[in-house]
DNA sequence: ACCCGATACATGAACGTTCAAATAACTAGG
DNA sequence: CCTAGTTATTTGAACGTTCATGTATCGGGT
């Protein structure tokens, strides 16, 4: 019903591009912070997101949200991360069922102590070989599947027939 | 020493665009295939990729390298898949250390009763929206990265100072 | 006041990945 | 040969994520 069925070539070439490049990405910078800091991207996005907060703090479901994360996913994260001391639990004033998780000084420093070089590594790998179209285009791009990745349409199968698994 | 410390406001959206989109793009695959076909999309390109080899058939380490995978993790799938029926090991002739992984029929039936409505999920998502410009800026822009991922240079911190945690 | 559903978060088991280490087989040098 | 080192693959424990479920708490109706 949709458009047409499989990918072109040079779909199927960029689709696996795409694989291996974010795979690769997200094992480089996962693998680095790992080494610098003791722990994983998504828990680095945890801090990042905290330490932008009003008073270093948000509400669990906040969090979760800002960190794109379930909220199962994030009470676990905090979990370890308030083991590692790098952040708190408190009990959110007037509605006492929320969870206010606040970034200690800790976890503050730790912060500040990896992004640099986190940073670093996703502006060389990623946005130095940009030129400035390409940049845009890339933004674009993200924004296009965005897109479509929320709008409510866009799920269950769809297939027709079937030749190529076109991984 | 590299260009520039941090990331451009620009760069900064553009990285946490990224960063939503591919994990919510990762996300809705995995679950499709979860549903459709009960094996997440890492073993789905497995059997894909067996599929597109002479005999239906590779050496573990050349699976292990055609689905950017490690060893490890390809011994443990391979052995789910195995539990599965949809793919079969041998021993290598010549080196008695191989084994090599062949893709059943069972796997094969699996693997092409799902592929149609995925590769159409990724088309609709991700391909659809794009004209061919933007497409080819795609391309240049997932090659690009891997040129830099795959340069022996970039590793390690190269960090200089510090105010903004840039997540 | 009570009930019903929704909301916020936690829990525990199952699963996939990673890491370090082990096993086994090949290869080259002495 | 035989030893030392390398290569191919496996193993098991630790970790993070997911899923289904559990436990409070809130809100709106009656």
């Amino acid at each position: 019903m949709p458009t047409e069925p499989w990918l072109s070539d040079q779909q199927q070439r960029v689709w696996r591009a795409y694989l291996q490049m974010t795979g690769m990405l997200t094992d480089r910078l996962d693998r680095d912070l790992r080494q610098d800091a003791n722990m994983p991207h998504t828990y680095y996005l945890v801090l990042a997101m905290l330490s932008e907060a009003p008073g270093r703090s948000l509400r669990m479901s906040q969090l979760a949200a800002a960190a794109w994360s379930s909220p199962s996913r994030m009470s676990h994260a905090v979990d370890r991360l308030q083991e590692a001391g790098w952040v708190e639990r408190r009990q959110a004033s007037g509605d006492r069922r929320g969870q206010i998780a606040t970034l200690t000084d800790a976890g503050y420093q730790r912060l500040v102590a990896v992004a640099p070089s986190h940073a670093d590594s996703v502006r060389r790998i990623l946005f130095d070989p940009l030129d400035p179209e390409l940049l845009d285009a890339f933004e674009r791009i993200c924004s296009l599947a965005l897109e479509q990745l929320r709008d409510p349409d866009s799920s269950g199968s769809a297939g027709t027939s079937c030749e190529r698994p076109a991984g």
